[in-house]
DNA sequence: TAACCTTTCATCCGGCCCAG
DNA sequence: CTGGGCCGGATGAAAGGTTA
């Protein structure tokens, strides 16, 4: 049970209401709009966001006549974090339905473009099973994408890297994965227990060509002192492992499909690295300040309790 | 029952666009 | 360049519903 103290009853003078307006605005950059959107009147929306404006002492929106409106800085922030509430006050609603059902609603997931086809087919899946009322709505993107959804309350949870994240947000680490060298079938190096960074130094690399991911393969040889030789570039990560497989180079990868095979049929060989790399941590992301609603805390569990299994 | 909130309607105002 | 039309936000009045 929450107990108010008084005092914060007293000031909450603003509504979910004035707060569903104020976001609906912001998502359709215009009053008009957004009344449309809602089924209510152009003023009924003005006035709410000016009330709510007034009680905060902040300006949200700045007005482009005949042009509809913006967010400020401080809107954007306010923005996000009303997403959060309303999806908290969703959840309020449904709790009393989920009392006697199960857990319901939409889930705004945001998931790297490298990790999603390897592990949400399976998340997804089981996610149904335990949860058939529960969408999940993706949200693929780079590193930079993902942040940006989540510090604007696009998407409330990030299944992601930890390379250079945020401070501002939260990361729970659900496997821990090495990098590891990827080579043809027929590649001398191939027969090896394990390959050292100083024999591939001097090879042509294919490089998966991800903002982050990019540097962080790079960092991998220059922390032994060495600099490795860049063939192909691609943000693709099935097309590193094509060049890969038809003999354009060895590549680092951290993912490791289940089949040894690229799209082309040439067969794949990954093998441990001689020298100590750093790992890397693939983790669910959410901004600090905000308490996940009841559907990303039973997505985060059921993370957490198949994600070693699945990868 | 009074106060308050929400909504709608009518209207105003300012900016943009375009024809002349 | 100018004036009229259009668009979109702001404001005030009034009605209806809710709450203390």
């Amino acid at each position: 049970m929450i107990i108010f103290p008084t005092g914060s009853i007293n000031i909450m003078q603003y509504t979910l209401r004035q707060l569903a307006y104020l976001v609906a605005v912001a998502d359709h950059g215009s009053v008009t709009a957004a009344a449309n959107a809602l089924y209510t009147s152009q003023p009924g929306i003005s006035s709410a966001i000016a009330q709510l404006e007034a009680q905060f002492g902040l300006q949200f929106f700045i007005r482009h006549h005949a042009k509809g409106v913006s967010l400020t800085p401080a809107g954007q922030s306010f923005v996000a974090a009303a997403r959060n509430l309303l999806a908290h006050a969703e959840d309020l609603s449904q709790h009393a339905s989920a009392l006697s059902q199960s857990l319901q609603g939409n889930l705004e997931l945001g998931c790297f473009t490298t990790i999603a086809p390897i592990f949400l087919p399976r998340l997804l899946a089981a996610m149904r099973e335990d949860y058939p009322d529960i969408s999940v709505r993706l949200h693929e993107g780079d590193t930079e994408q993902l942040q940006q959804a989540l510090l604007s309350g696009q998407t409330e949870l990030a299944l992601l890297y930890d390379l250079d994240l945020a401070p501002s947000l939260y990361r729970q680490t659900l496997q821990t994965v090495l990098p590891y060298v990827l080579l043809p079938a027929a590649h001398p190096l191939a027969g090896q227990v394990a390959v050292s960074l100083q024999d591939l130094a001097p090879l042509p690399m294919v490089l998966l060509d991800l903002p982050h991911s990019r540097e962080y393969f790079l960092s991998v040889f220059r922390l032994q002192g060495l600099e490795a030789r860049v063939r192909h570039k691609t943000v693709n990560f099935e097309l590193v492992r094509g060049l890969v497989a038809a003999g354009n180079g060895y590549a680092l990868l951290n993912l490791r499909p289940q089949t040894p095979q690229s799209y082309a049929g040439d067969q794949l060989v990954c093998l441990p690295i001689v020298e100590e790399v750093p790992a890397l941590n693939i983790v669910l992301a959410w901004p600090q300040e905000l308490r996940l609603t009841r559907r990303a805390e039973a997505f985060v569990t059921l993370c957490e309790r198949s994600i070693s299994r699945l990868g």
